[in-house]
DNA sequence: GTGTAAAGTTAAATCGATTGCAAATACTAA
DNA sequence: TTAGTATTTGCAATCGATTTAACTTTACAC
């Protein structure tokens, strides 16, 4: 690999020391704007590239921040990937991308690259099973500042940002009662996912307002698999009682039970509405689509994460603060 | 920011030079495998973590691949960095990804950015406008060598991957023959395209085949925008003999076309067929949707692209080898 | 003309790792 | 025992930039 030009190069043309130069180009205020003009001149004219990899090196810094998503595929992430982007190109920083595949051994690795690289902060959406936040303990002890996105970690020692998922919760049931419904199914996620107890407690919070009664049979954990909510769905309209709206977890959910609708109970279809978090444009697309979705600003997301660890890095040398959570606000969008 | 362990340190604890440990660390065949194990036995006691930074500036070399893309949120893009990743990381690599949006002043800031940050190569995919190649021109001459994917570059300098859209076109258009039409639209893409003129290509080539002439009143140059796309079906279907199935540059193209049938001429609904590139997840849940996608393998086509590039960093130093171009195969994929 | 402050420049250390070559040690054969 | 070889280890230079402290030069006042 052919070796460039360097500030030895320069310094020698000019018969400066190297000192000169190098405080020239970074408008060092001890040097005459003389000699700054020469040097940047035969810079420009040499086609000068300063190494970063040396400067990295000296100033033990990098620019860089790291960002762990689990699947750049999935559109949440890529948009918070865009707002980490933003964020940071104008700061003059950059972005190393890397994905877990909610893989939790594969985002070790991760940390571990990122910590052998020196990034100056990590904006990090955990893996779905993780528990154990030691691995990314070890970026705090190293003193690498982490910002989490999305998910909760399961420590209250990590700055936390996502969306307000009670009140997504709470907007996505407020807006089926509005529509007159008082036996609303909820399809929540996981169990042990925070997010999904958030929307959880936002439903129930809907209901409370209204004065609806909460009907246990009428909430059920499905996993993201088609079968599942095929089977809940039949359950629950199976009920004496069964319910006449359904707020899932999220849209694709929602797809699956309006399409299970067209198969089992096509005079259910377009009467039983379904709401749901995410945003997908191809939803204009559909003939049956979800009455309306729950959109986190996920570019938000990231843009705030990003702030919040330019925050870290500058107070790095300060005092430790203690950990800051912050919710940004979801919007409730009905579908014509 | 705290420094962590060095080599340094390890050396010291352990009475032994710098270079016995470093030489340890890196497996050297001259270092007594009692000493390595000493000095591997310490670094894990002690965390070492190695200072990849300076490794970068001493080797010259900062196992780093740069992958320009127009919008990461594109899935064909995200596809194909996907497929860059998995490439890299088999092989020790990481992916330092940036955004053009399309923007050919951002583009030409990330490039600079790149050679800054001494990556090892770039797989790109050039913004839709830029037709000088000047820039990229700059990493070969520095030494960096550059694949690119997707969009044909002007200057047949760069190792080029693509998927085949002449076949994809050919394939798109055969299975509507095949299916008894012979009144085949196309709504093409930008005359400028080198990836529609491709698909046109594929296009006659498929007519030509079946012995059906060309009609150029069914072929029209259309934009991204859903207005386009309906003026153009508007104008093909009041011909005397209108088109029976039409042939779309991509899917979402299909989708406006099929989405205006539905608005005004629904009975040709579920009749007249579409094809077009892309793949949809989602096209799934569409109850009206193209007969066939042509589907290109964009994960494979970053995977060929990263290996090209490894390729190349491999023969640097040797003979500069004329550039190397690949196609990869397309797939019709059929809707039931 | 001397003293002192201000301005401009530079020498040299430094960051953490790698590596060619010299040096030291162990081992073998005569 | 000694010369000769093989095996280990260490010395020191190096990569390209930054930065501290020191040095030189110039400017100006008295």
């Amino acid at each position: 690999m052919k070796r460039g030009v360097t500030i030895k190069d320069i310094a020698r043309k000019l018969n400066m020391s190297v000192s000169t130069v190098s405080k020239a180009l970074n408008n060092d205020a001890t040097i005459s704007s003389l000699t700054s003009e020469r040097v940047k001149a035969l810079a420009l004219e040499l086609n000068y590239i300063p190494n970063e990899a040396a400067r990295h090196f000296k100033l033990n810094r990098t620019s860089t921040l790291g960002l762990i998503v689990p699947d750049i595929l999935d559109q949440y992430y890529a948009f918070a990937a865009n707002g980490v982007e933003a964020a940071a190109e104008e700061r003059g920083y950059h972005v190393m991308l890397a994905q877990s595949r909610e893989d939790e051994q594969k985002e070790e690795r991760i940390i571990d690259l990122m910590i052998r690289n020196r990034v100056d902060g990590v904006v990090a959406a955990i893996s779905k099973t993780r528990t154990d936040m030691a691995p990314y303990q070890k970026l705090l002890s190293i003193g690498i500042p982490v910002v989490c996105i999305g998910r909760e970690p399961a420590t209250p020692a990590f700055d936390f940002v996502s969306s307000d998922n009670m009140e997504g919760g709470r907007l996505a049931t407020d807006f089926l009662i509005r529509q007159g419904h008082r036996h609303i199914a909820h399809l929540r996620g996981p169990e042990g996912m925070r997010t999904g107890n958030a929307r959880y407690e936002g439903y129930k919070l809907a209901l409370e307002q209204h004065g609806i009664p909460l009907r246990e049979e009428l909430v059920e954990v499905v996993d993201f698999s088609r079968e599942h909510t095929e089977v809940a769905l039949a359950r629950m309209l199976a009920l004496e009682v069964p319910p006449t709206a359904v707020f899932a977890f999220k849209n694709y959910m929602a797809l699956d039970g309006i399409a299970f609708l067209k198969k089992y109970h096509p005079l259910l279809v377009g009467v039983m509405p379904f709401t749901g978090f995410g945003n997908l444009p191809i939803l204009d697309y559909l003939d049956h689509k979800p009455a309306a979705s729950i959109e986190e600003s996920s570019h938000e997301m990231g843009l705030e994460a990003a702030m919040q660890l330019f925050s870290r890095i500058r107070e790095r040398e300060g005092a430790e603060q203690s950990a800051r959570s912050i919710q940004l606000p979801c919007k409730l969008v009905v579908h014509v």
